[in-house]
DNA sequence: AGCTTTCAACTTTTT
DNA sequence: GTTGAAAGCT
């Protein structure tokens, strides 16, 4: 099970008895050592459901649960708590919350409710100012502050006035029996701290506690960890401190110096050894975060050759930019045969930046996803819609038919599609010509057919009213009409679990067909502007949607090319990364109002190094010479960070004994071209 | 007073 | 290329 391993690998793997820090430099493996302690800490006699692995995010909790699985098993890959710290909270305040005076069935209030609330409380309905309080008190109860505490730290006007909010916003929270995001953590170190019966409880539910990402982690849940495992359960924290990016949302490496000190007999491991990067790459990466202070010594290597030099692009402006990194990609391909587009990414300071880049890749007819931010055509309410419209566009469409057909419910259950569907199998038609098939009944109960025939009809009679429907009021009455008729409104009431967000859901599908309604009045938002066109037909429209929709679902899963922002873009890699826009006040980021601290700066420097480290194979940098700022052209400066690289001091000045490695390291790849041919 | 139009400025994101 | 705020118009 540990040959795979590293030596420092296993030496994390095994310390299984006492704190324990892991400095998991990018691509240095960390996910394999969490994966093999748990299965390690399972052989050593620990019952599933005592190992606590605590992440951020569902999705890597998820990956986690996953990903031990495959080496311990389903069944004890069940039992395991792998959770996020906040459905960790979730868990110790249904089960003991009572304890500090919770009613049982509190409610969790979503940033939304949250800033409901917030109005109230500040008597306001501007709802960027309740933005900025909201805001304001997440930072502070991130830092473990109370609404007086938070008054005494307040530095402005701005945040007084917060700090006063707060004060009632938390009473509120109190009447109301509500709790928000960042209480599913404050309240369950509360309990844990004032009850000695539930801290007795919960310090023993654990025989050994995880942490991954701990470099994330923000001062209430360092003491949340430091409570939940006492002074005797065993705990390995994995992190990085140069891959700290989230200190404005309340991350603070502190937890990393404070480790050592309030754990004297914490063992540190390293793990330096790069399983993902060329030479190269690595070297830049080095290069940058060795300006900032060190925590601890790390640096990392690899065992792969030195590889294609770090890029630098000068370019003359954003569009320039992204046709570069587009030829890049076409190049790449034609060269290598065998290159993917999920092979490549273009990473970014900020989401904005994405659009000229979708621009050009759309022009090169590359496809393309933007990650983060989830696609309008991602949610259920706007598939559900857009099955029916794919289903007036082409009649054969079957994975349409089959989305549209039941939803909502009309009766039609899996006994009706399956002989329908083996039917047309037979026949070699879709689902939709099979409906009105003679033949069919023989094969179906009357009520199942006529069920089936309703449904066409409907769909025929929509078509023939979508092809004829032009204009904006028009093809907004058309399609409320018919949204009304399928009951799609209360479709939403019925499946969702809450009011709100069934009412969420709604508002989405108000906001789809205002789209498509806009786009049928001639009214086209393109790259360029806001264009009048001609009037479209309801059916046109859908059609233009069709292709949009099997353009983002061939990028779902596929073969594409990734845009991302730097945060997004943490602990995923890619063979091929284009950093984008690494001018001064881009990355570093600057706004104009607050100065730049060496704190931000420092930061700024680990996204680049984030950036940097993302890349397996090459690398390439693109700076602007000039670029858009409003609505005039501004020159650009290069980020300081594109120096910090040190890209010109290769190797050879270094180090001549380097130079003569990556010598024979060349010959060895390249044998000589013999005598009487072209190489 | 309420609506429309124009102008400007533009982080990062999870629970 | 969107969104929000301010100014101007009905």
């Amino acid at each position: 099970m540990t040959e795979t391993l590293n030596p420092a690998q296993l030496q994390a793997v095994h310390h299984l008895h006492g704190p324990c820090l892991v400095l998991a430099g990018a691509g240095s493996g960390k996910t394999r050592v969490i994966v093999h302690k748990i299965g390690k800490l399972l052989q050593t006699g620990l019952e599933p459901r005592q190992i606590a692995a605590i992440t951020f995010t569902n999705k890597a909790a998820a990956e986690m649960r996953d990903r031990a699985k495959a080496l311990v098993g389903a069944r004890a890959a069940r039992e395991l708590v792998v959770s996020t710290f906040h459905s960790l909270g979730v868990r110790i305040l249904r089960a003991d919350g009572t304890r500090i005076g919770l009613k049982e069935n509190f409610s969790i209030l979503d940033s939304d409710d949250v800033l409901g609330v917030l109005r109230d409380a500040g008597g306001t309905t501007d709802a960027k100012l309740a933005r900025g309080w909201q805001w304001a008190i997440s930072l502070w109860k991130n830092q473990g502050l109370n609404a007086a505490q938070a008054a005494a730290v307040a530095h402005d006007e701005l945040e007084q006035t917060a700090a006063r909010v707060m004060q009632r916003y938390e009473e509120r929270l109190n009447a109301y029996q509500a709790v928000d995001f960042d209480d599913l953590i404050g309240l369950p170190l509360k309990l844990l701290t004032r009850d000695d019966e539930a801290r007795a409880k919960w310090q023993a539910a654990f025989g050994h506690v995880l942490v991954d990402e701990y470099q994330d982690t923000n001062a209430v849940q360092y003491e949340l960890l430091k409570v939940l495992v006492g002074s005797h359960t065993p705990f390995t924290t994995v992190g990085d401190d140069d891959q700290s990016i989230y200190g404005w949302r309340g991350a603070t490496i502190d937890n990393l110096k404070r480790l050592p000190q309030d754990y004297p007999r914490l063992k540190v491991i390293p793990l330096e050894q790069n399983y993902r990067s060329t030479g190269a790459i690595l070297r830049a990466a080095n290069h940058v975060i060795a300006k900032n202070p060190k925590l601890f010594e790390k640096k990392l290597w690899s065992e792969f050759g030195e590889g294609e030099p770090v890029q630098v692009s000068e370019c003359d402006g954003e569009e320039h930019e992204a046709e570069r990194a587009v030829a890049r990609i076409q190049a790449q391909r034609a060269r290598g045969g065998a290159v993917k587009f999920s092979d490549f990414a273009i990473l970014y300071r900020a989401n904005h930046q994405a659009r000229v880049f979708e621009q050009k890749l759309r022009a090169a007819q590359i496809p393309y996803k933007v990650s983060g931010g989830q696609s309008f055509f991602d949610r259920t309410e706007i598939k559900d819609l857009c099955a029916w419209l794919r289903l007036l566009v082409n009649n054969d469409d079957d994975p349409a038919f089959l989305r549209a057909v039941t939803t909502p419910k009309r009766g039609i259950g899996t006994t009706t599609l399956a002989a329908l569907s083996e039917y047309s199998g037979q026949w070699k038609t879709s689902l939709f010509e099979a409906l009105f098939s003679p033949g069919l009944a023989a094969v179906l109960k009357p009520k199942a057919l006529q069920g089936l025939h309703d449904f066409g009809r409907e769909v025929n009679d929509l078509e023939h009213r979508a092809r004829q429907t032009t204009g904006a009021d028009d093809a907004r009455a058309l399609l409320l009409g018919w949204l009304k008729a399928i009951g799609y409104e209360q479709h939403l009431h019925d499946n969702e679990e809450s009011e709100k967000l069934a009412t969420a859901r709604w508002s989405n599908v108000l906001d789809f067909v205002d789209w498509i309604a806009r786009r049928c009045g001639g009214e086209l938002t393109q790259e360029g502007g806001t264009f009048e066109t001609e009037r479209q037909s309801v059916l046109q429209v859908a059609q233009t949607i069709s292709v949009i929709i099997s353009l983002a679902e061939r990028g779902d899963e596929q073969d594409v090319v990734t845009l991302s922002t730097l945060h997004a873009a943490k602990g995923l890699e890619w063979p091929h990364v284009v950093l984008a826009g690494v001018n001064e006040g881009l990355l570093p980021f600057k706004s104009q109002d607050d100065e730049m601290t060496p704190e931000r700066l420092e930061e700024e420097r680990r996204l680049m190094y984030v950036g940097i480290t993302r890349a397996r194979t090459t690398l390439a940098v693109s700076t602007l010479r000039r670029r858009k700022r409003g609505r005039e052209t501004v020159a650009g400066v290069p980020s300081r960070f594109i120096a910090e690289m040190r890209l010109s001091e290769g190797v050879t000045k270094e180090d001549p004994r380097e130079r003569l490695r990556l010598l024979r390291e060349r010959l060895a790849a390249k044998p000589p071209a013999p005598v009487g041919q072209d190489a």
